[in-house]
DNA sequence: TGAACGTATTGAAACGTTTCATTCGTCGGG
DNA sequence: CCCGACGAATGAAACGTTTCAATACGTTCA
């Protein structure tokens, strides 16, 4: 079976290989009639183009390439979805790929987002500084940055705040009438983590004296570290108990969570409980979990809009949101 | 700054391009002091080859593409991530598209990735049957469906037995000496629920009259729907109580706990309980989640071994394994 | 010493499209 | 009745690689 190309449709329809391209790329241009033999050819021979050769000689990919740590994680999972939304209204796909924090593959699907000549490249970096990336800007493939500090540099990027994050969790604790709150989360070497203790920090202090702030590190932020956590501290005298725990993300919470109602605790009456992420199970915990909500779709939407150059800013960082549910509404 | 292409590398080094092209792609071929040359020019000039150009010369892409509903579920996660190993060592990239069930937004990236030349297209449907397959597959893109019947059609596909999972479930209840399983999920038209159900009754008919299964339908497999069955259920005078439950997915079992804990039933010495899918969150659930798991790593490594033609197998179906944690085993 | 051979390099053709300067008709206005 | 203009279609050039037959240059063997 050989290959199908402009040419035979030409063929087939009586007319140029001129005119089928045109027919291709821009048919208001073309006589009514012609469009319709033209179709009709491509149709009955099953014409596909050659992507390759038409972006060769266009230059044109109208393809966004997305690289990302991990594409299960619900926060890159939502970035995908809201780049997607965006590029599909600038006529784009957006390809991803997954480095699972390995720089080997990352520079690889890189390298490759530029050699197949991208649109644009969405970036969240497996390491820091990334590696390539002078060369790749300097091919001429824009490249944004996802929820990764340019430190300086002067890269574009889209971020989230997570020290206003934890100011606004915390802020919410102390207006729900707490004032012995918890921090759980850790390693602090994670930088979202060590942001978010910032604003609790921050929030705790602006709030005067009579606020207590304490940290309760963990070694990882999963369900199982925040239940190790949540039993250690339940196990305190109640005097001593924070009333309120602000949870580095949802798993520690949802750890934590399960902790505290093993132990007979009452959230949010004797303990209330806000994690972070606002994940989608948070909704669906035992008691329904309070959360920060970072804006993922929006920063996909906005890094793909950067890409296209249809928005001119170079760095942009949102506000997270706050979503009360059961176990903060006492 | 003008586009650099092996026509300027070939200049700096003072070679023809015919020899960059041999240094980029079959380096063994050449004298290494050559090599070396052409590597420096590649370097300080900052060359990056035209994708499309070689694409378009030499046919092939080294690309392969998958096409799945929903990124984020970890199932298709696990798909892909197996896909990846294995296109890894066959010098592929995984490009990932994600359909999230719009049948437009299917066909659009089949049709890219066909134009595009990817060496094949990985495809969990969004609709059955499946629209261009038929185009793409004669265009002479290989496409393998994953975890999707092929009902009759002779497509190439790779799936994992939902029939032998439910009977793998319950036949483990009923060897753990439990006699009253419960089966909780629905609805029953999506075809994983209806398999596993169908793997259920089989497993309990094989034991004998003395086990009774009864079937306990939810509007959705969502951790909240798992719940509500749970209340009803817990409700029931205990004799009236199932003394296991097996449910269609791990989300449901999630549920149904929750609401079997906050009413105090001991899980497994009340009631066993065993979900489906092995989801990460199963081990860190209040009591361990026993449940069945699918193979989705050796799916995707074994649709890309199809599609690349390492393995001339044209529909394989897996085994699901069981996963035995604290909830069935008193 | 010459022929035969092997290795390293070269130059040009080819991949399948888009684009652009031309050509071809046709129609309206002077 | 002719000219200019305009819409539609044409044909060939160009995109930047890879590939392949041909060439150049040593080296080995008879």
């Amino acid at each position: 079976m050989a290959r199908i190309g402009v040419r035979d449709v030409a063929r087939a329809a009586g007319v140029s290989v001129g005119t089928v391209s045109h027919v291709l790329n821009h048919r208001e241009k073309v006589a009514a009639d012609t469009v319709a033999r033209v179709d009709a050819a491509i149709a009955e021979l099953g014409f596909v183009r050659n992507g390759a050769a038409r972006q060769l000689r266009s230059g044109r990919s109208l393809t966004v390439g997305a690289v990302v740590l991990d594409a299960a994680n619900p926060f890159f999972a939502d970035v995908i979805r809201g780049a997607e939304e965006q590029a599909d209204a600038s006529e784009h796909a957006v390809l991803v790929g997954t480095s699972g924090a390995d720089e080997a593959r990352e520079r690889r699907y890189l390298d490759l987002f530029s050699e197949q000549g991208a649109d644009g490249i969405l970036l969240s970096p497996a390491a820091w500084p990334p590696q390539r990336l002078a060369q790749i800007a300097k091919r001429g493939t824009p490249v944004v940055l996802v929820d990764a500090q340019p430190e300086g540099s002067a890269l574009p990027s889209v971020a989230v705040d997570d020290v206003a994050g934890g100011a606004l969790a915390v802020s919410h604790l102390i207006g729900a009438g707490r004032r012995r709150i918890g921090f759980v989360g850790g390693p602090h070497r994670i930088r979202q983590v060590a942001d978010r203790w910032t604003g609790a920090q921050q929030a705790a202090e602006l709030a005067g004296g009579n606020v207590e702030l304490e940290r309760f590190d963990t070694p990882a932020t999963t369900v199982l570290a925040g239940r190790a956590a949540g039993e250690q501290l339940i196990m305190r005298p109640a005097p001593r108990r924070p009333d309120a725990l602000f949870c580095a993300n949802d798993l520690v919470a949802v750890g934590v969570m399960q902790a505290l109602v093993l132990a007979g605790a009452a959230i949010p009456d004797d303990i209330a409980l806000i994690g972070y992420d606002d994940i989608d199970f948070a909704a669906a915990t035992m008691v329904a979990l309070s959360s920060v909500r970072q804006p993922a779709r929006e920063l996909g939407a906005t890094a793909v809009r950067m890409l296209l150059g249809e928005d001119d800013r170079t760095s942009v960082t949102f506000a997270p949101e706050l979503v009360v549910r059961e176990s903060t509404d006492g």
